[in-house]
DNA sequence: GGAACTTGCTGAGGTTACCTCAACATGAGG
DNA sequence: CCTCATGTTGAGGTAACCTCAGCAAGTTCC
């Protein structure tokens, strides 16, 4: 841990970074049509594949503070994407529920994600892609 | 490449945004002493394995555009980290150098670098961090 | 030498994706 | 009831970007 033999070489947390902000981009590009960020297109995704839930479920599976969810079902319901709904077990919680647009929309997006990590991810033969995945996976815990 | 076998997984994209952001969060608290954030970091680093440089070399180095390395480097500045100097060559350009205060922060920073790639790396072995850094250097270009 | 580009930097202002802290309403327990 | 915990939101902040427009120095070319 001492001497780094290559003085002049990006940390693999700088070139992860690096990587992150490039896929950024691209996904900005690949959800353009349908105006949503990256981070809505997130939560629309969690709120298919999991169902309606509360805005609390919503950030734990987001990993974002609560607040912060609140934003991005703003933003989603503002577009009527996903609709908010009293949650009948509790009246001061809301229940976030997709919309059929919104269910469209997700399906759309999902087709377009593939696409994408086929695109982003094309220079990798499957060995390094399945590499990659069992990795990162490990890494998020 | 069709029929997706885990109807309910992430896709790859996903699952590297998310690692990112724990990244990102980990980054933030190994910069904390030094009070430098992690793009001012990235940018420090450039400069002390490359020298001096200009604003225009230094933002595509750090691959962002030229104005927002004038923040990094004005954030960088009031902290006495680095030193615009005018370009003796070109009169309208700006050299940036690492102070001596900077370099020291810069190797601090390092040893702290190492440490916590260590830390998150962790419960990878050996080959697969070999592999991650391999793949995010093809995936980079 | 001067008009007309081009280049290097920065001011102004915007966006995304977060955050914390405090307010507020509701629910639960004593 | 009264207190405490919980679910959501208003207010306000931050980092890391971006674009667009402007200014000042270089460069070209007649």
């Amino acid at each position: 841990m001492s001497e780094a033999p290559e003085e002049t070489e990006e940390t693999i947390a700088e070139t992860f970074r690096g990587v992150a902000r490039q896929l950024r981009h691209q996904t900005q590009r690949t959800l353009a049509p349908w105006n949503v960020t990256p981070s809505q297109a997130r939560a629309l995704g969690v709120l298919t594949r999991h169902g309606s839930m509360r805005l609390g479920a919503l950030s734990e599976h987001l990993r974002i503070a609560a607040r912060s969810a609140t934003e991005v079902v703003d933003a989603l319901a503002e577009d009527g994407l996903v609709e908010r709904h009293p949650d009948p077990c509790d009246r001061r919680a809301t229940l976030v529920a997709v919309s059929a647009r919104g269910a469209e929309v997700a399906a759309g997006i999902r087709a377009a994600r593939a696409a994408e990590a086929e695109e982003f991810f094309a220079k990798l033969d499957d060995a390094d892609r399945a590499s990659l995945a069992r990795i990162l996976r490990a890494l998020r815990t």
